[in-house]
RNA sequence: GGGGGAGUGUCCCGAGCGGCAAAGGGGGCGGACUGUAAAUCCGCUGGCUAUGCCUUCGUAGGUUCGAGUCCUACCUCCCCCA
């Protein structure tokens, strides 16, 4: 689907990949080229972070932005409370409305660093559909909004479709996620103006019940734009390590870790990455891409550089960097590593290595850190751990009075005594 | 309402004659090989003050020297009949 645009806007979401479907595409094109767009992407309040998986709607938005147009960040502080089926098995676990608002508040910080909040002319928005979801009346929500739901349609959805042919619950609540979905597009259309709604593959059927309810409570036009799932060439979903998600808050996922996320991609995935989480030049992302074998490393590092700057800023990304470039290249000891912080008495008393890694969050326990030494896995000081009986003591303290403390090769924390 | 079936290692799927810390996958972690990649091969994948102790098979009781396994009740889910 190669389509040519003539707004800038379509132009550059369809040249870096972020397209997977719009509703319709020339009516869409020709609306970003000759005015400005206001479109949102909804972001549930399931979690207390944002994870990798969120990041190319995000950067969808700041695109939007970038060409000329003005995004919305939609926060769902009152779809949150019903639960989206989606995509899901099984029903979602029902969160407290404290837990909504907190995971609200946590949310928000990562939208500034994609896209500039304000009053102006295509400054971003940001809004809870709380706001108007909160106080609905059923009675009167079932007779403005209800009655132009057609349950012979709604149960042709695939999300819909795929619980009951695999004969799985799907709670009247879970239903009304779609519909009130629907009526957020059409809210916020008559608050300001948003003609396009945009989200991942799996919101297709969501955002264009909107367009359908939109069409029949008399707004303009409105238009559905998502785009792909992502997932690793190898198959595997993006953004999961061992930890879980690649969270997006600099406190759940430091910029060195974040940094180390990207550093790992697979080579296959190089060319693509770049277009989405960077935004560096497609004639750059071009010669990057020509690399290959080892020097495909380069390109590594500069993706992510270039995404965890995004994210966290230049200098942290930097630092991020330099870090690695020092542990990794140089095999120095980086100051910059993740430092993890003991009472000092611990360390003249004699800590045990088992509890040292332990502490270090390394290992979530003592007889998994005796494993990984069984394994070969624990390094105190880039020397590995033979003894699990070893003790630390203040004569481990390297350079810089710490102790460097590594699981397997890439995994790296200093143990500092305070 | 009646009849039948299922819930297993807190990531998932899944075996399990009364002796079970519980087969086998997947995933994950570590090692080897590399390039901090992929693929491949090997090891590990309940906790602890550890030749022992403690906690795990939907929940609560019971039988038994001993229960994931047998009995009772309850919860949840599924199928068939109404």
């Amino acid at each position: 689907m190669m389509t040519t645009y003539s707004s800038d806007f379509l132009h550059v979401l369809s040249t870096r990949g972020y397209i997977n479907q719009i509703s319709d595409p020339s009516g869409l094109d020709q609306a970003a080229r000759d005015g400005r767009v206001v479109a949102y992407v909804g972001y549930d309040c399931t979690g207390p972070s944002l994870h990798v998986g969120h990041l190319l709607s995000i950067m969808m938005l700041h695109w939007l932005q970038q060409t000329g147009q003005k995004p919305i960040a939609l926060m769902g502080g009152g779809t949150t409370r019903v639960g989206d089926p989606s995509g899901k098995d099984e029903a979602r676990r029902i969160l407290t409305y404290d837990q909504i608002e907190a995971n609200k508040e946590s949310l928000k910080t990562v939208f500034s660093r994609f896209i500039t909040f304000g009053a102006g002319r295509n400054d971003a928005l940001m809004i809870d559909n709380a706001e108007w979801l909160a106080s609905l009346n059923y009675i009167e929500f079932l007779r403005e909004v209800g009655r132009h739901f057609s349950i012979n349609r709604m149960l042709t959805f695939d999300s819909v479709k795929m619980r009951l042919e695999r004969e799985q619950e799907l709670s009247f609540l879970e239903f009304n996620y779609s519909i009130l979905q629907a009526y957020d597009f059409v809210e916020l259309y008559k608050r300001t103006g948003c003609i396009l709604q945009m989200g991942g593959s799996d919101q297709w059927g969501n955002i264009v019940s909107g367009i359908d309810l939109g069409r029949r409570m008399g707004t303009s036009q409105l238009y559905a734009l998502t785009c792909p799932l992502i997932t690793t060439a190898s198959g595997a979903k993006m953004g999961k390590t061992a930890e879980g998600a690649v969270w997006l808050n600099a406190d759940m996922r430091a910029p060195y870790e974040y940094w180390q996320f990207w550093r790992n991609t697979e080579d296959a995935d190089v060319p693509r990455f770049l277009k989405l989480f960077t935004t560096l030049p497609l004639t750059e992302v071009g010669r990057l891409a020509e690399l290959k074998d080892a020097e495909i490393n380069e390109a590594k590092k500069i993706l992510a550089t270039e995404a965890t700057a995004l994210l966290h800023g230049r200098e942290a990304a930097d630092a991020a960097a330099e870090t690695a470039r020092r542990t990794f290249e140089e095999g120095a000891l980086a100051e910059t590593l993740p430092t993890v912080e003991i009472a000092g008495a611990r360390l003249s008393d004699g800590l045990g290595v088992l509890a040292a890694f332990v502490e270090a969050g390394l290992v979530a326990s003592n007889g998994e850190a005796r494993r990984q030494v069984k394994g070969g896995g624990l390094k105190v000081n880039d020397v590995t751990v033979e003894d699990e009986r070893a003790m630390l003591g203040e004569k481990d303290l390297a350079g810089g009075g710490v102790i460097k403390l590594s699981l397997g090769r890439k995994r790296h924390v200093l143990l500092k005594p305070v």
